[in-house]
DNA sequence: CATCGACTGTTATATTGTAACATATAACTC
DNA sequence: GAGTTATATGTTACAATATAACAGTCGATG
């Protein structure tokens, strides 16, 4: 488990694979920053709660449920209900800034939201953490295999469930 | 309806491709007897009730969700209750018999139960329909680029959305 | 024929997600 | 800035999906 040099590298090793644990704060900053000059550019509303939501699956260290971030919500604002949590998700997932995890009803932030891209995941099954997989070559050939029957594609998604490298060949939790 | 089958090829077209209508009964009892076959091999009991479960999902020309399911059981059987539904859809998913359709909370027919393969369905947004893509490459690539980043693949899942053959280029239903 | 394990029947409830409508806030126009 | 429109939020109620738990039944096996 080698350290990446930092120069020309994004802030932190979010931005791909199975890492050890680090100081996500930065990240998290730096994503939300992110996010709300790509909403500015696209003349999106970002606003607070949209936000929040989006905070909470960023500090997430895995994929949150609607209900378990509806609990964060109710943290601060005991009073708020399924819908607000919903409403947000669905703005962040239109605008490309969370994935939502089909097979476990879970929603994730997404690591590189510049570029539309399909949501592509790599499943812990004994951690539960997440990763994007973000391939193109796995994107390209799928499409290739579905246009070669004559589908016009316009949405993918793969989930794909293991073990992540900390968790193989040991029982020891991650 | 033979006891078995006369020749090598498959009994109809619905082993592959957006298909056009054609007499479905016969692919339904073949697809019943080869599961039936499967599960004595296995030494697993295909019991009426998951046999009932495997015929209507494989009758139905689109994935069915669970509570369809389970309302066509009632037609003969009007106490029947959710677990039973759920009961039989979890082992005829174990057996490999039907799949799991994530994105839809949807249940559809194995086309191949055969040999264990992954989920890979095209998924017609405009007429509803599914067809299982069993492309062993994409398989492989997911499986090579899952691997290359550490990961070890259990299982995967890929649900392609789009436009099928007969629902591209016009507002007609399929 | 006793017993053990698997399957089924049934009730109740948990979890996940939306409809619908009232209110509030932002953005736009004059 | 007042009026107007579109968008976002607050709130209640409920729909849709899925499971827990336990009692009863059936089938194989010794």
């Amino acid at each position: 488990m080698q350290n990446t040099p930092p120069e020309q590298t994004p802030p932190c090793h979010c931005h791909g694979g199975f890492i050890a644990e680090h100081d996500h704060g930065p990240c998290v900053n730096h994503a939300l920053e992110r996010a709300a000059t790509l909403c500015r550019e696209r003349g999106v509303r970002l606003t607070p709660q949209r936000l929040r939501v989006l905070e909470l699956v960023w500090r997430s260290s895995r994929p949150l449920q609607a209900y378990a971030l509806l609990e964060e919500l109710r943290v601060q604002q005991p009073t708020t209900a399924a819908p607000i949590v919903y409403r947000a998700l669905d703005f962040l997932i239109q605008q490309g800034l969370v994935h939502r995890i089909e097979s476990q009803n879970s929603y994730a932030a997404c690591r590189h939201p510049d570029a539309v891209h399909d949501g592509q995941f790599l499943l812990c099954t004994h951690c539960g953490r997440a990763v994007e997989l973000e391939s193109r070559p796995v994107s390209e050939q799928v499409r290739a295999a579905a246009e070669g029957v004559g589908f016009e594609v316009s949405q993918q998604t793969l989930e794909v469930h293991g073990l992540c490298p900390r968790c193989q060949g040991g029982p020891q939790h991650g």
